[in-house]
DNA sequence: ATGAGTTTGACAATCATTCTCATTTAGGTT
DNA sequence: AACCTAAATGAGAATGATTGTCAAACTCAT
């Protein structure tokens, strides 16, 4: 299990660029629209890929949305959780120490070993309303 | 917004009774391949469609793994959570009213309205590890 | 500048899920 | 018991996100 060095190439740059410019979650095609409509030539595999890598890494946040798709999002590098508008996939992160405490617990009490595990609130924000 | 009713088929019958024989999140797939397995004469859509009307209705929970595959589970008709081991996909209930709260309370703090949320925690169960 | 190993892109291939639509059925009505 | 009609089913086509393929292009240490 060594570490793979990810190579710095124009299209990954491209991909983290546009992700530093959006605040909420999209998917892997949606990035690739936005890359297109910017003039960046990626390919939607690469897109596909990169944010796979990024995301295995811990770059950024994955959740999958009611559909099953894959939505990414650039996200604070320390452990937090998500509040999602389900209507424009706006996203606050929230931290919740609590919880975290609280999963421990439980999975020690049940005998698991645990690997992770998901929280997130969904809801309409704001703005949305 | 008329209530739908849902009339009882064979079919319909066979999926209920599969599900209740199961203790783990199953994808429509498996289900479907149970069902032929033990002889009923099941459909695959009519499959698909059983089990998203039963969630619909709230009668059995699903959550999504990590390929953004739907799983179902016939649970228990409380609000609850599950603790889902990643090997076998064998599932514990679990509840916390805690959690609602803190829950609620973010919410309402950022300004959303909730809809929902999702707490999952996945880990590897004693049988597994 | 060079070479080995990565990465990319265009497109084919997967695969879960949904759609279509002709045929069958459930459940209420005579 | 025969009848009716909306709902349900099934077989297969269609969809659509995601992944695989592989030759060509690129990165980076030397």
């Amino acid at each position: 299990m060594v570490a793979e060095q990810l190579k710095s190439t124009r299209q990954r740059k491209a991909v983290s660029n546009i992700l530093a410019t959006i605040t909420k979650f999209s998917s892997a095609q949606e990035v690739h629209k936005l890359l297109i409509s910017r003039g960046e030539k990626v390919g939607l595999a690469t897109v596909y890929r990169t944010l796979q890598a990024l995301a295995e890494t811990g770059a950024i946040d994955v959740l999958r949305n009611d559909d099953g798709e894959a939505l990414y999002r650039a996200c604070s590098t320390d452990h937090h959780h998500h509040l999602v508008c389900t209507k424009c996939n706006k996203t606050t992160e929230i931290s919740a120490p609590e919880v975290e405490i609280w999963t421990e617990k439980i999975a020690r009490e049940q005998g698991y070993l645990i690997s992770g595990h998901t929280i997130e609130v969904f809801g309409t924000c704001a703005n949305c309303r």
